[in-house]
DNA sequence: CGGTGACTTGACCAGGTTCAATACCCGTGG
DNA sequence: CCACGGGTATTGAACCTGGTCAAGTCACCG
């Protein structure tokens, strides 16, 4: 299931090339020739598009376990650009090995697919981020998504070192970054997370999770809502940190269980949106 | 290179079902365990996800040529629904015979993979329309979406038959349908084309296109300058709608071109975000 | 004919973009 | 060591787009 799990033994029985990427350089670049597809083994990159004017839009970011390049398959043209934002490392299959290494190595091909798959999956997630309505639900997806991801790699969901600028973050939210800014201040306010540049702290997590459900409704009632499950945590958290925490990772439990599986796919808050009124 | 050219062949040497969908009928539900994958040979499908509280957020629209559930892959369970916009008809393939299929039939799995970048690459593009500024903008790249995608079925791509009401596509741009409405007008208004109900006729494709370029910049600029480009565009229709008609044709062909096939993978105007600040 | 749903249009308010100024972090070089 | 500069982040203020609410039209249908 996890392609992870599966790339080591998989590049153990074909030559496949590792290949190390360093942080801000370029793993390949919009519409140039593709000739190979990635695994990310170690680190993380975003993929962006450039558009004429200069602006670029980050559409996704990929880290440890995830495929990168694949999109460039049907055009044999690299739609979007890859650029690493930490010391990384990616496992390269070169396109004219790759249809007949998955003939001769079925494992290998079941795991593509499941890959690829997982890819498409993500995506539909981050068409959710995307889709929230106030800026800081958006924000609060996103870390979530983030935070599952972590948990998924065995890491801390707690913990994120953010790897990417404000300025990608934005791009990727589909906000200014001024707003993230704000938006950061505003879930820390809420005593949600605790935001120290780049490292951001989770405290509570249930209430993020139901943060992040809300769809439409004024900020202002949201922010009361929010207010309110703020002081309740509150009163727990004078109570006893430890009862705190146990309380966040029986919540996350019973979300990743609800997802169907060990990662996050789906199991996040499920998106919304302000257009379509409901039945 | 296209799937569609594919799948009738693919479709004659295994032994895949063929199923009628009649509209407004489901394919499979949300978080249904997925048995199978699908391919559109007819019709058109709205894929959503529905949340707790019953909004509905639309993903994308998928029409003939095209991959359906194909995320369900890594749970085996759909992450998302699909439902028939009209009467279809789609390739069932039944996942227990997926890899088998592949590893029996060559040609089905290299086809299998390009589709799926394929789909891949069509959420990239999908960020891209959610991505932009103004509604109208957003509008105006989902319509070029659909036109270039007729075109490379081979219909016209100046005339659009919306297969989904107003609130999909409002979801699907993640504006409120109110604003789908002005928005629709707006170009009108611009003379870029005409709206009766659900039939959109494009007159003058390469100032949408132009229009659709747009990132940032107050909608007033924007609407200013495209008055501009609509009332050349009058001069040289009132000289003949012939000449103005294969400007066009010409125009698209360069896009085309450029996005290095025949489709239109990102050959739309590429995206534009706000946030990130050029250079 | 009343009812329902899709679509359009208008008016109002608020959240977010924009512009601008400041603070911060860090590597470089005086 | 501190000054300097560039990139990054935060914060403030003002304008404006788009969300929301509300009304109204049109088409279809029981």
């Amino acid at each position: 299931m996890d392609p992870r799990a599966e790339t080591s033994p998989a590049s153990d029985r074909v030559p496949v090339a590792s290949r190390a990427v360093k942080a801000g350089a370029t793993l390949f670049r919009q519409s140039c020739v593709a000739d190979a597809i990635y695994f990310v083994s170690m680190g993380s990159f975003k993929v962006f598009r450039t558009a004429e004017d200069g602006y670029e839009q980050v559409l996704c970011f990929v880290g440890a376990a995830e495929l990168l390049g694949y999109d460039a398959l049907c055009t044999h043209s690299h739609p979007t650009e890859a650029l690493a934002l930490e010391d990384s490392r990616v496992c390269v299959v070169p396109l004219h090995e790759l249809f007949a290494l998955g003939q001769a190595t079925p494992a290998f091909d079941r795991m593509l697919h499941l890959a690829v798959s997982r890819q498409l999956t993500r995506h539909g997630e981050v068409t959710d981020v995307m889709a929230a309505v106030a800026a800081e639900v958006r924000l609060a997806r996103f870390l979530l998504n983030l935070s599952a991801r972590m948990q998924a790699r065995g890491q801390s969901p707690r913990r994120l070192l953010l790897r990417m600028c404000r300025r990608d973050i934005a791009s990727h939210l589909g906000v200014a970054h001024e707003t993230v800014s704000r938006s950061f201040t505003a879930l820390a306010d809420l005593g949600y997370l605790q935001v120290r540049n780049r490292e951001v702290e989770i405290h509570y997590l249930p209430a993020l999770i139901e943060f992040a459900r809300s769809t439409r409704g004024s900020s202002e009632d949201l922010m009361n809502q929010a207010r309110c499950r703020a002081s309740k945590a509150d009163e727990v958290g004078t109570a006893g940190a430890m009862s705190r925490e146990s309380e966040a990772l029986v919540a996350l439990k019973a979300l990743s269980k609800e997802a169907g599986h060990g990662s996050f796919s789906g199991g996040k808050p499920a998106a919304r949106m302000r257009a379509s009124a409901g039945a």
